[in-house]
DNA sequence: TTGATTTAGTGCGACATCGTACTATTTAAT
DNA sequence: ATTAAATAGTACGATGTCGCACTAAATCAA
């Protein structure tokens, strides 16, 4: 492998992880004190895609250890976003439903990030981040599915 | 804010902070235990770009608080992948230098990894990622003006 | 049916990250 | 020259992440 090629490659992951940094402080500032990026994820996904998942659903969804997913829910618990109940199909499992303070934390996050996305795509239109978007999830299919 | 634009950011986000998370993972599994990313990352830095660089310059470099700076330097001077110097310039700072145990660690993970990145440069060809690194260059720019 | 294996979720411990506060030194202001 | 402000680095504490081990329930095998 030529150097040249393992430096692109080296450049791209680098990239990739200030931008997950970067990105990643820029939500949480404006979240509420003791609220994360994977509790306002988890959140809005229950609500882009619907929620009475299961944790491990929600662990695989966002490609963390179910052990990461649980932590997450219990801080939902405690600021009463989400509730869980008994999962009819199997005694073993959970499932984890929204609740309307959880929706509301939603509706006022996005309320917050919306002035800076707004400000970021006068820069970087969405139709370049479109254009991004196809190559990006072809690595991470990619990724999820080389390691095992 | 329509919620189209606003999902775009989000998938493209989502997809960022996905990859980072693989791709450290996959590669701290290549690295002897207790090693990680940062430490890899930090290494190859000081070869890539020069040794004799401060902590503070460090920390800039890889858009990290100085405190997780601190934190990685002191994991390779543990193992003696680098040593401090003091900064002839200016009193309060250090200079940091790779030993030969450290030029040879990076040389040996290279080795490792090597092979993943042949991998996925099958499935990924390196003018793909390498179409891609401006544009992500360009949003990491920004995000990192961005945080006043 | 019974026993073995697999799976969902959690408690616990180890460690990475990072904000706050502190020391030592440098720089700026007068 | 003296003092105030800014800067480099670190110690410490809080918290997020995740591997390991465990319990309870489901699935599989005979």
């Amino acid at each position: 492998m030529d150097s040249e090629t393992r430096n692109a490659f080296f450049r791209f992951f680098n990239e990739i992880g200030i931008i997950a940094q970067l990105s990643r402080t820029a939500l949480e500032t404006r979240l509420p004190k003791g609220l994360t990026l994977p509790h306002f994820s988890v959140v809005n996904h229950l609500i882009r895609v619907k929620d009475g998942q299961t944790p491990l659903a929600l662990a695989r969804a966002f490609q963390v250890p179910k052990t990461t997913m649980t932590h997450t829910l219990s801080g939902l618990l405690e600021h009463g976003f989400v509730e869980m109940r008994p999962n009819p199909d199997d005694g073993r499992s959970k499932t984890v439903w929204l609740t309307e303070t959880g929706r509301q934390f939603r509706e006022d996050a996005i309320k917050s990030i919306d002035p800076d996305i707004d400000a970021l795509s006068q820069t970087v239109p969405k139709e370049k981040i479109e254009a991004l978007v196809p190559a990006l999830t072809e690595i991470r299919t990619y990724l999820d599915k080389a390691r095992d």
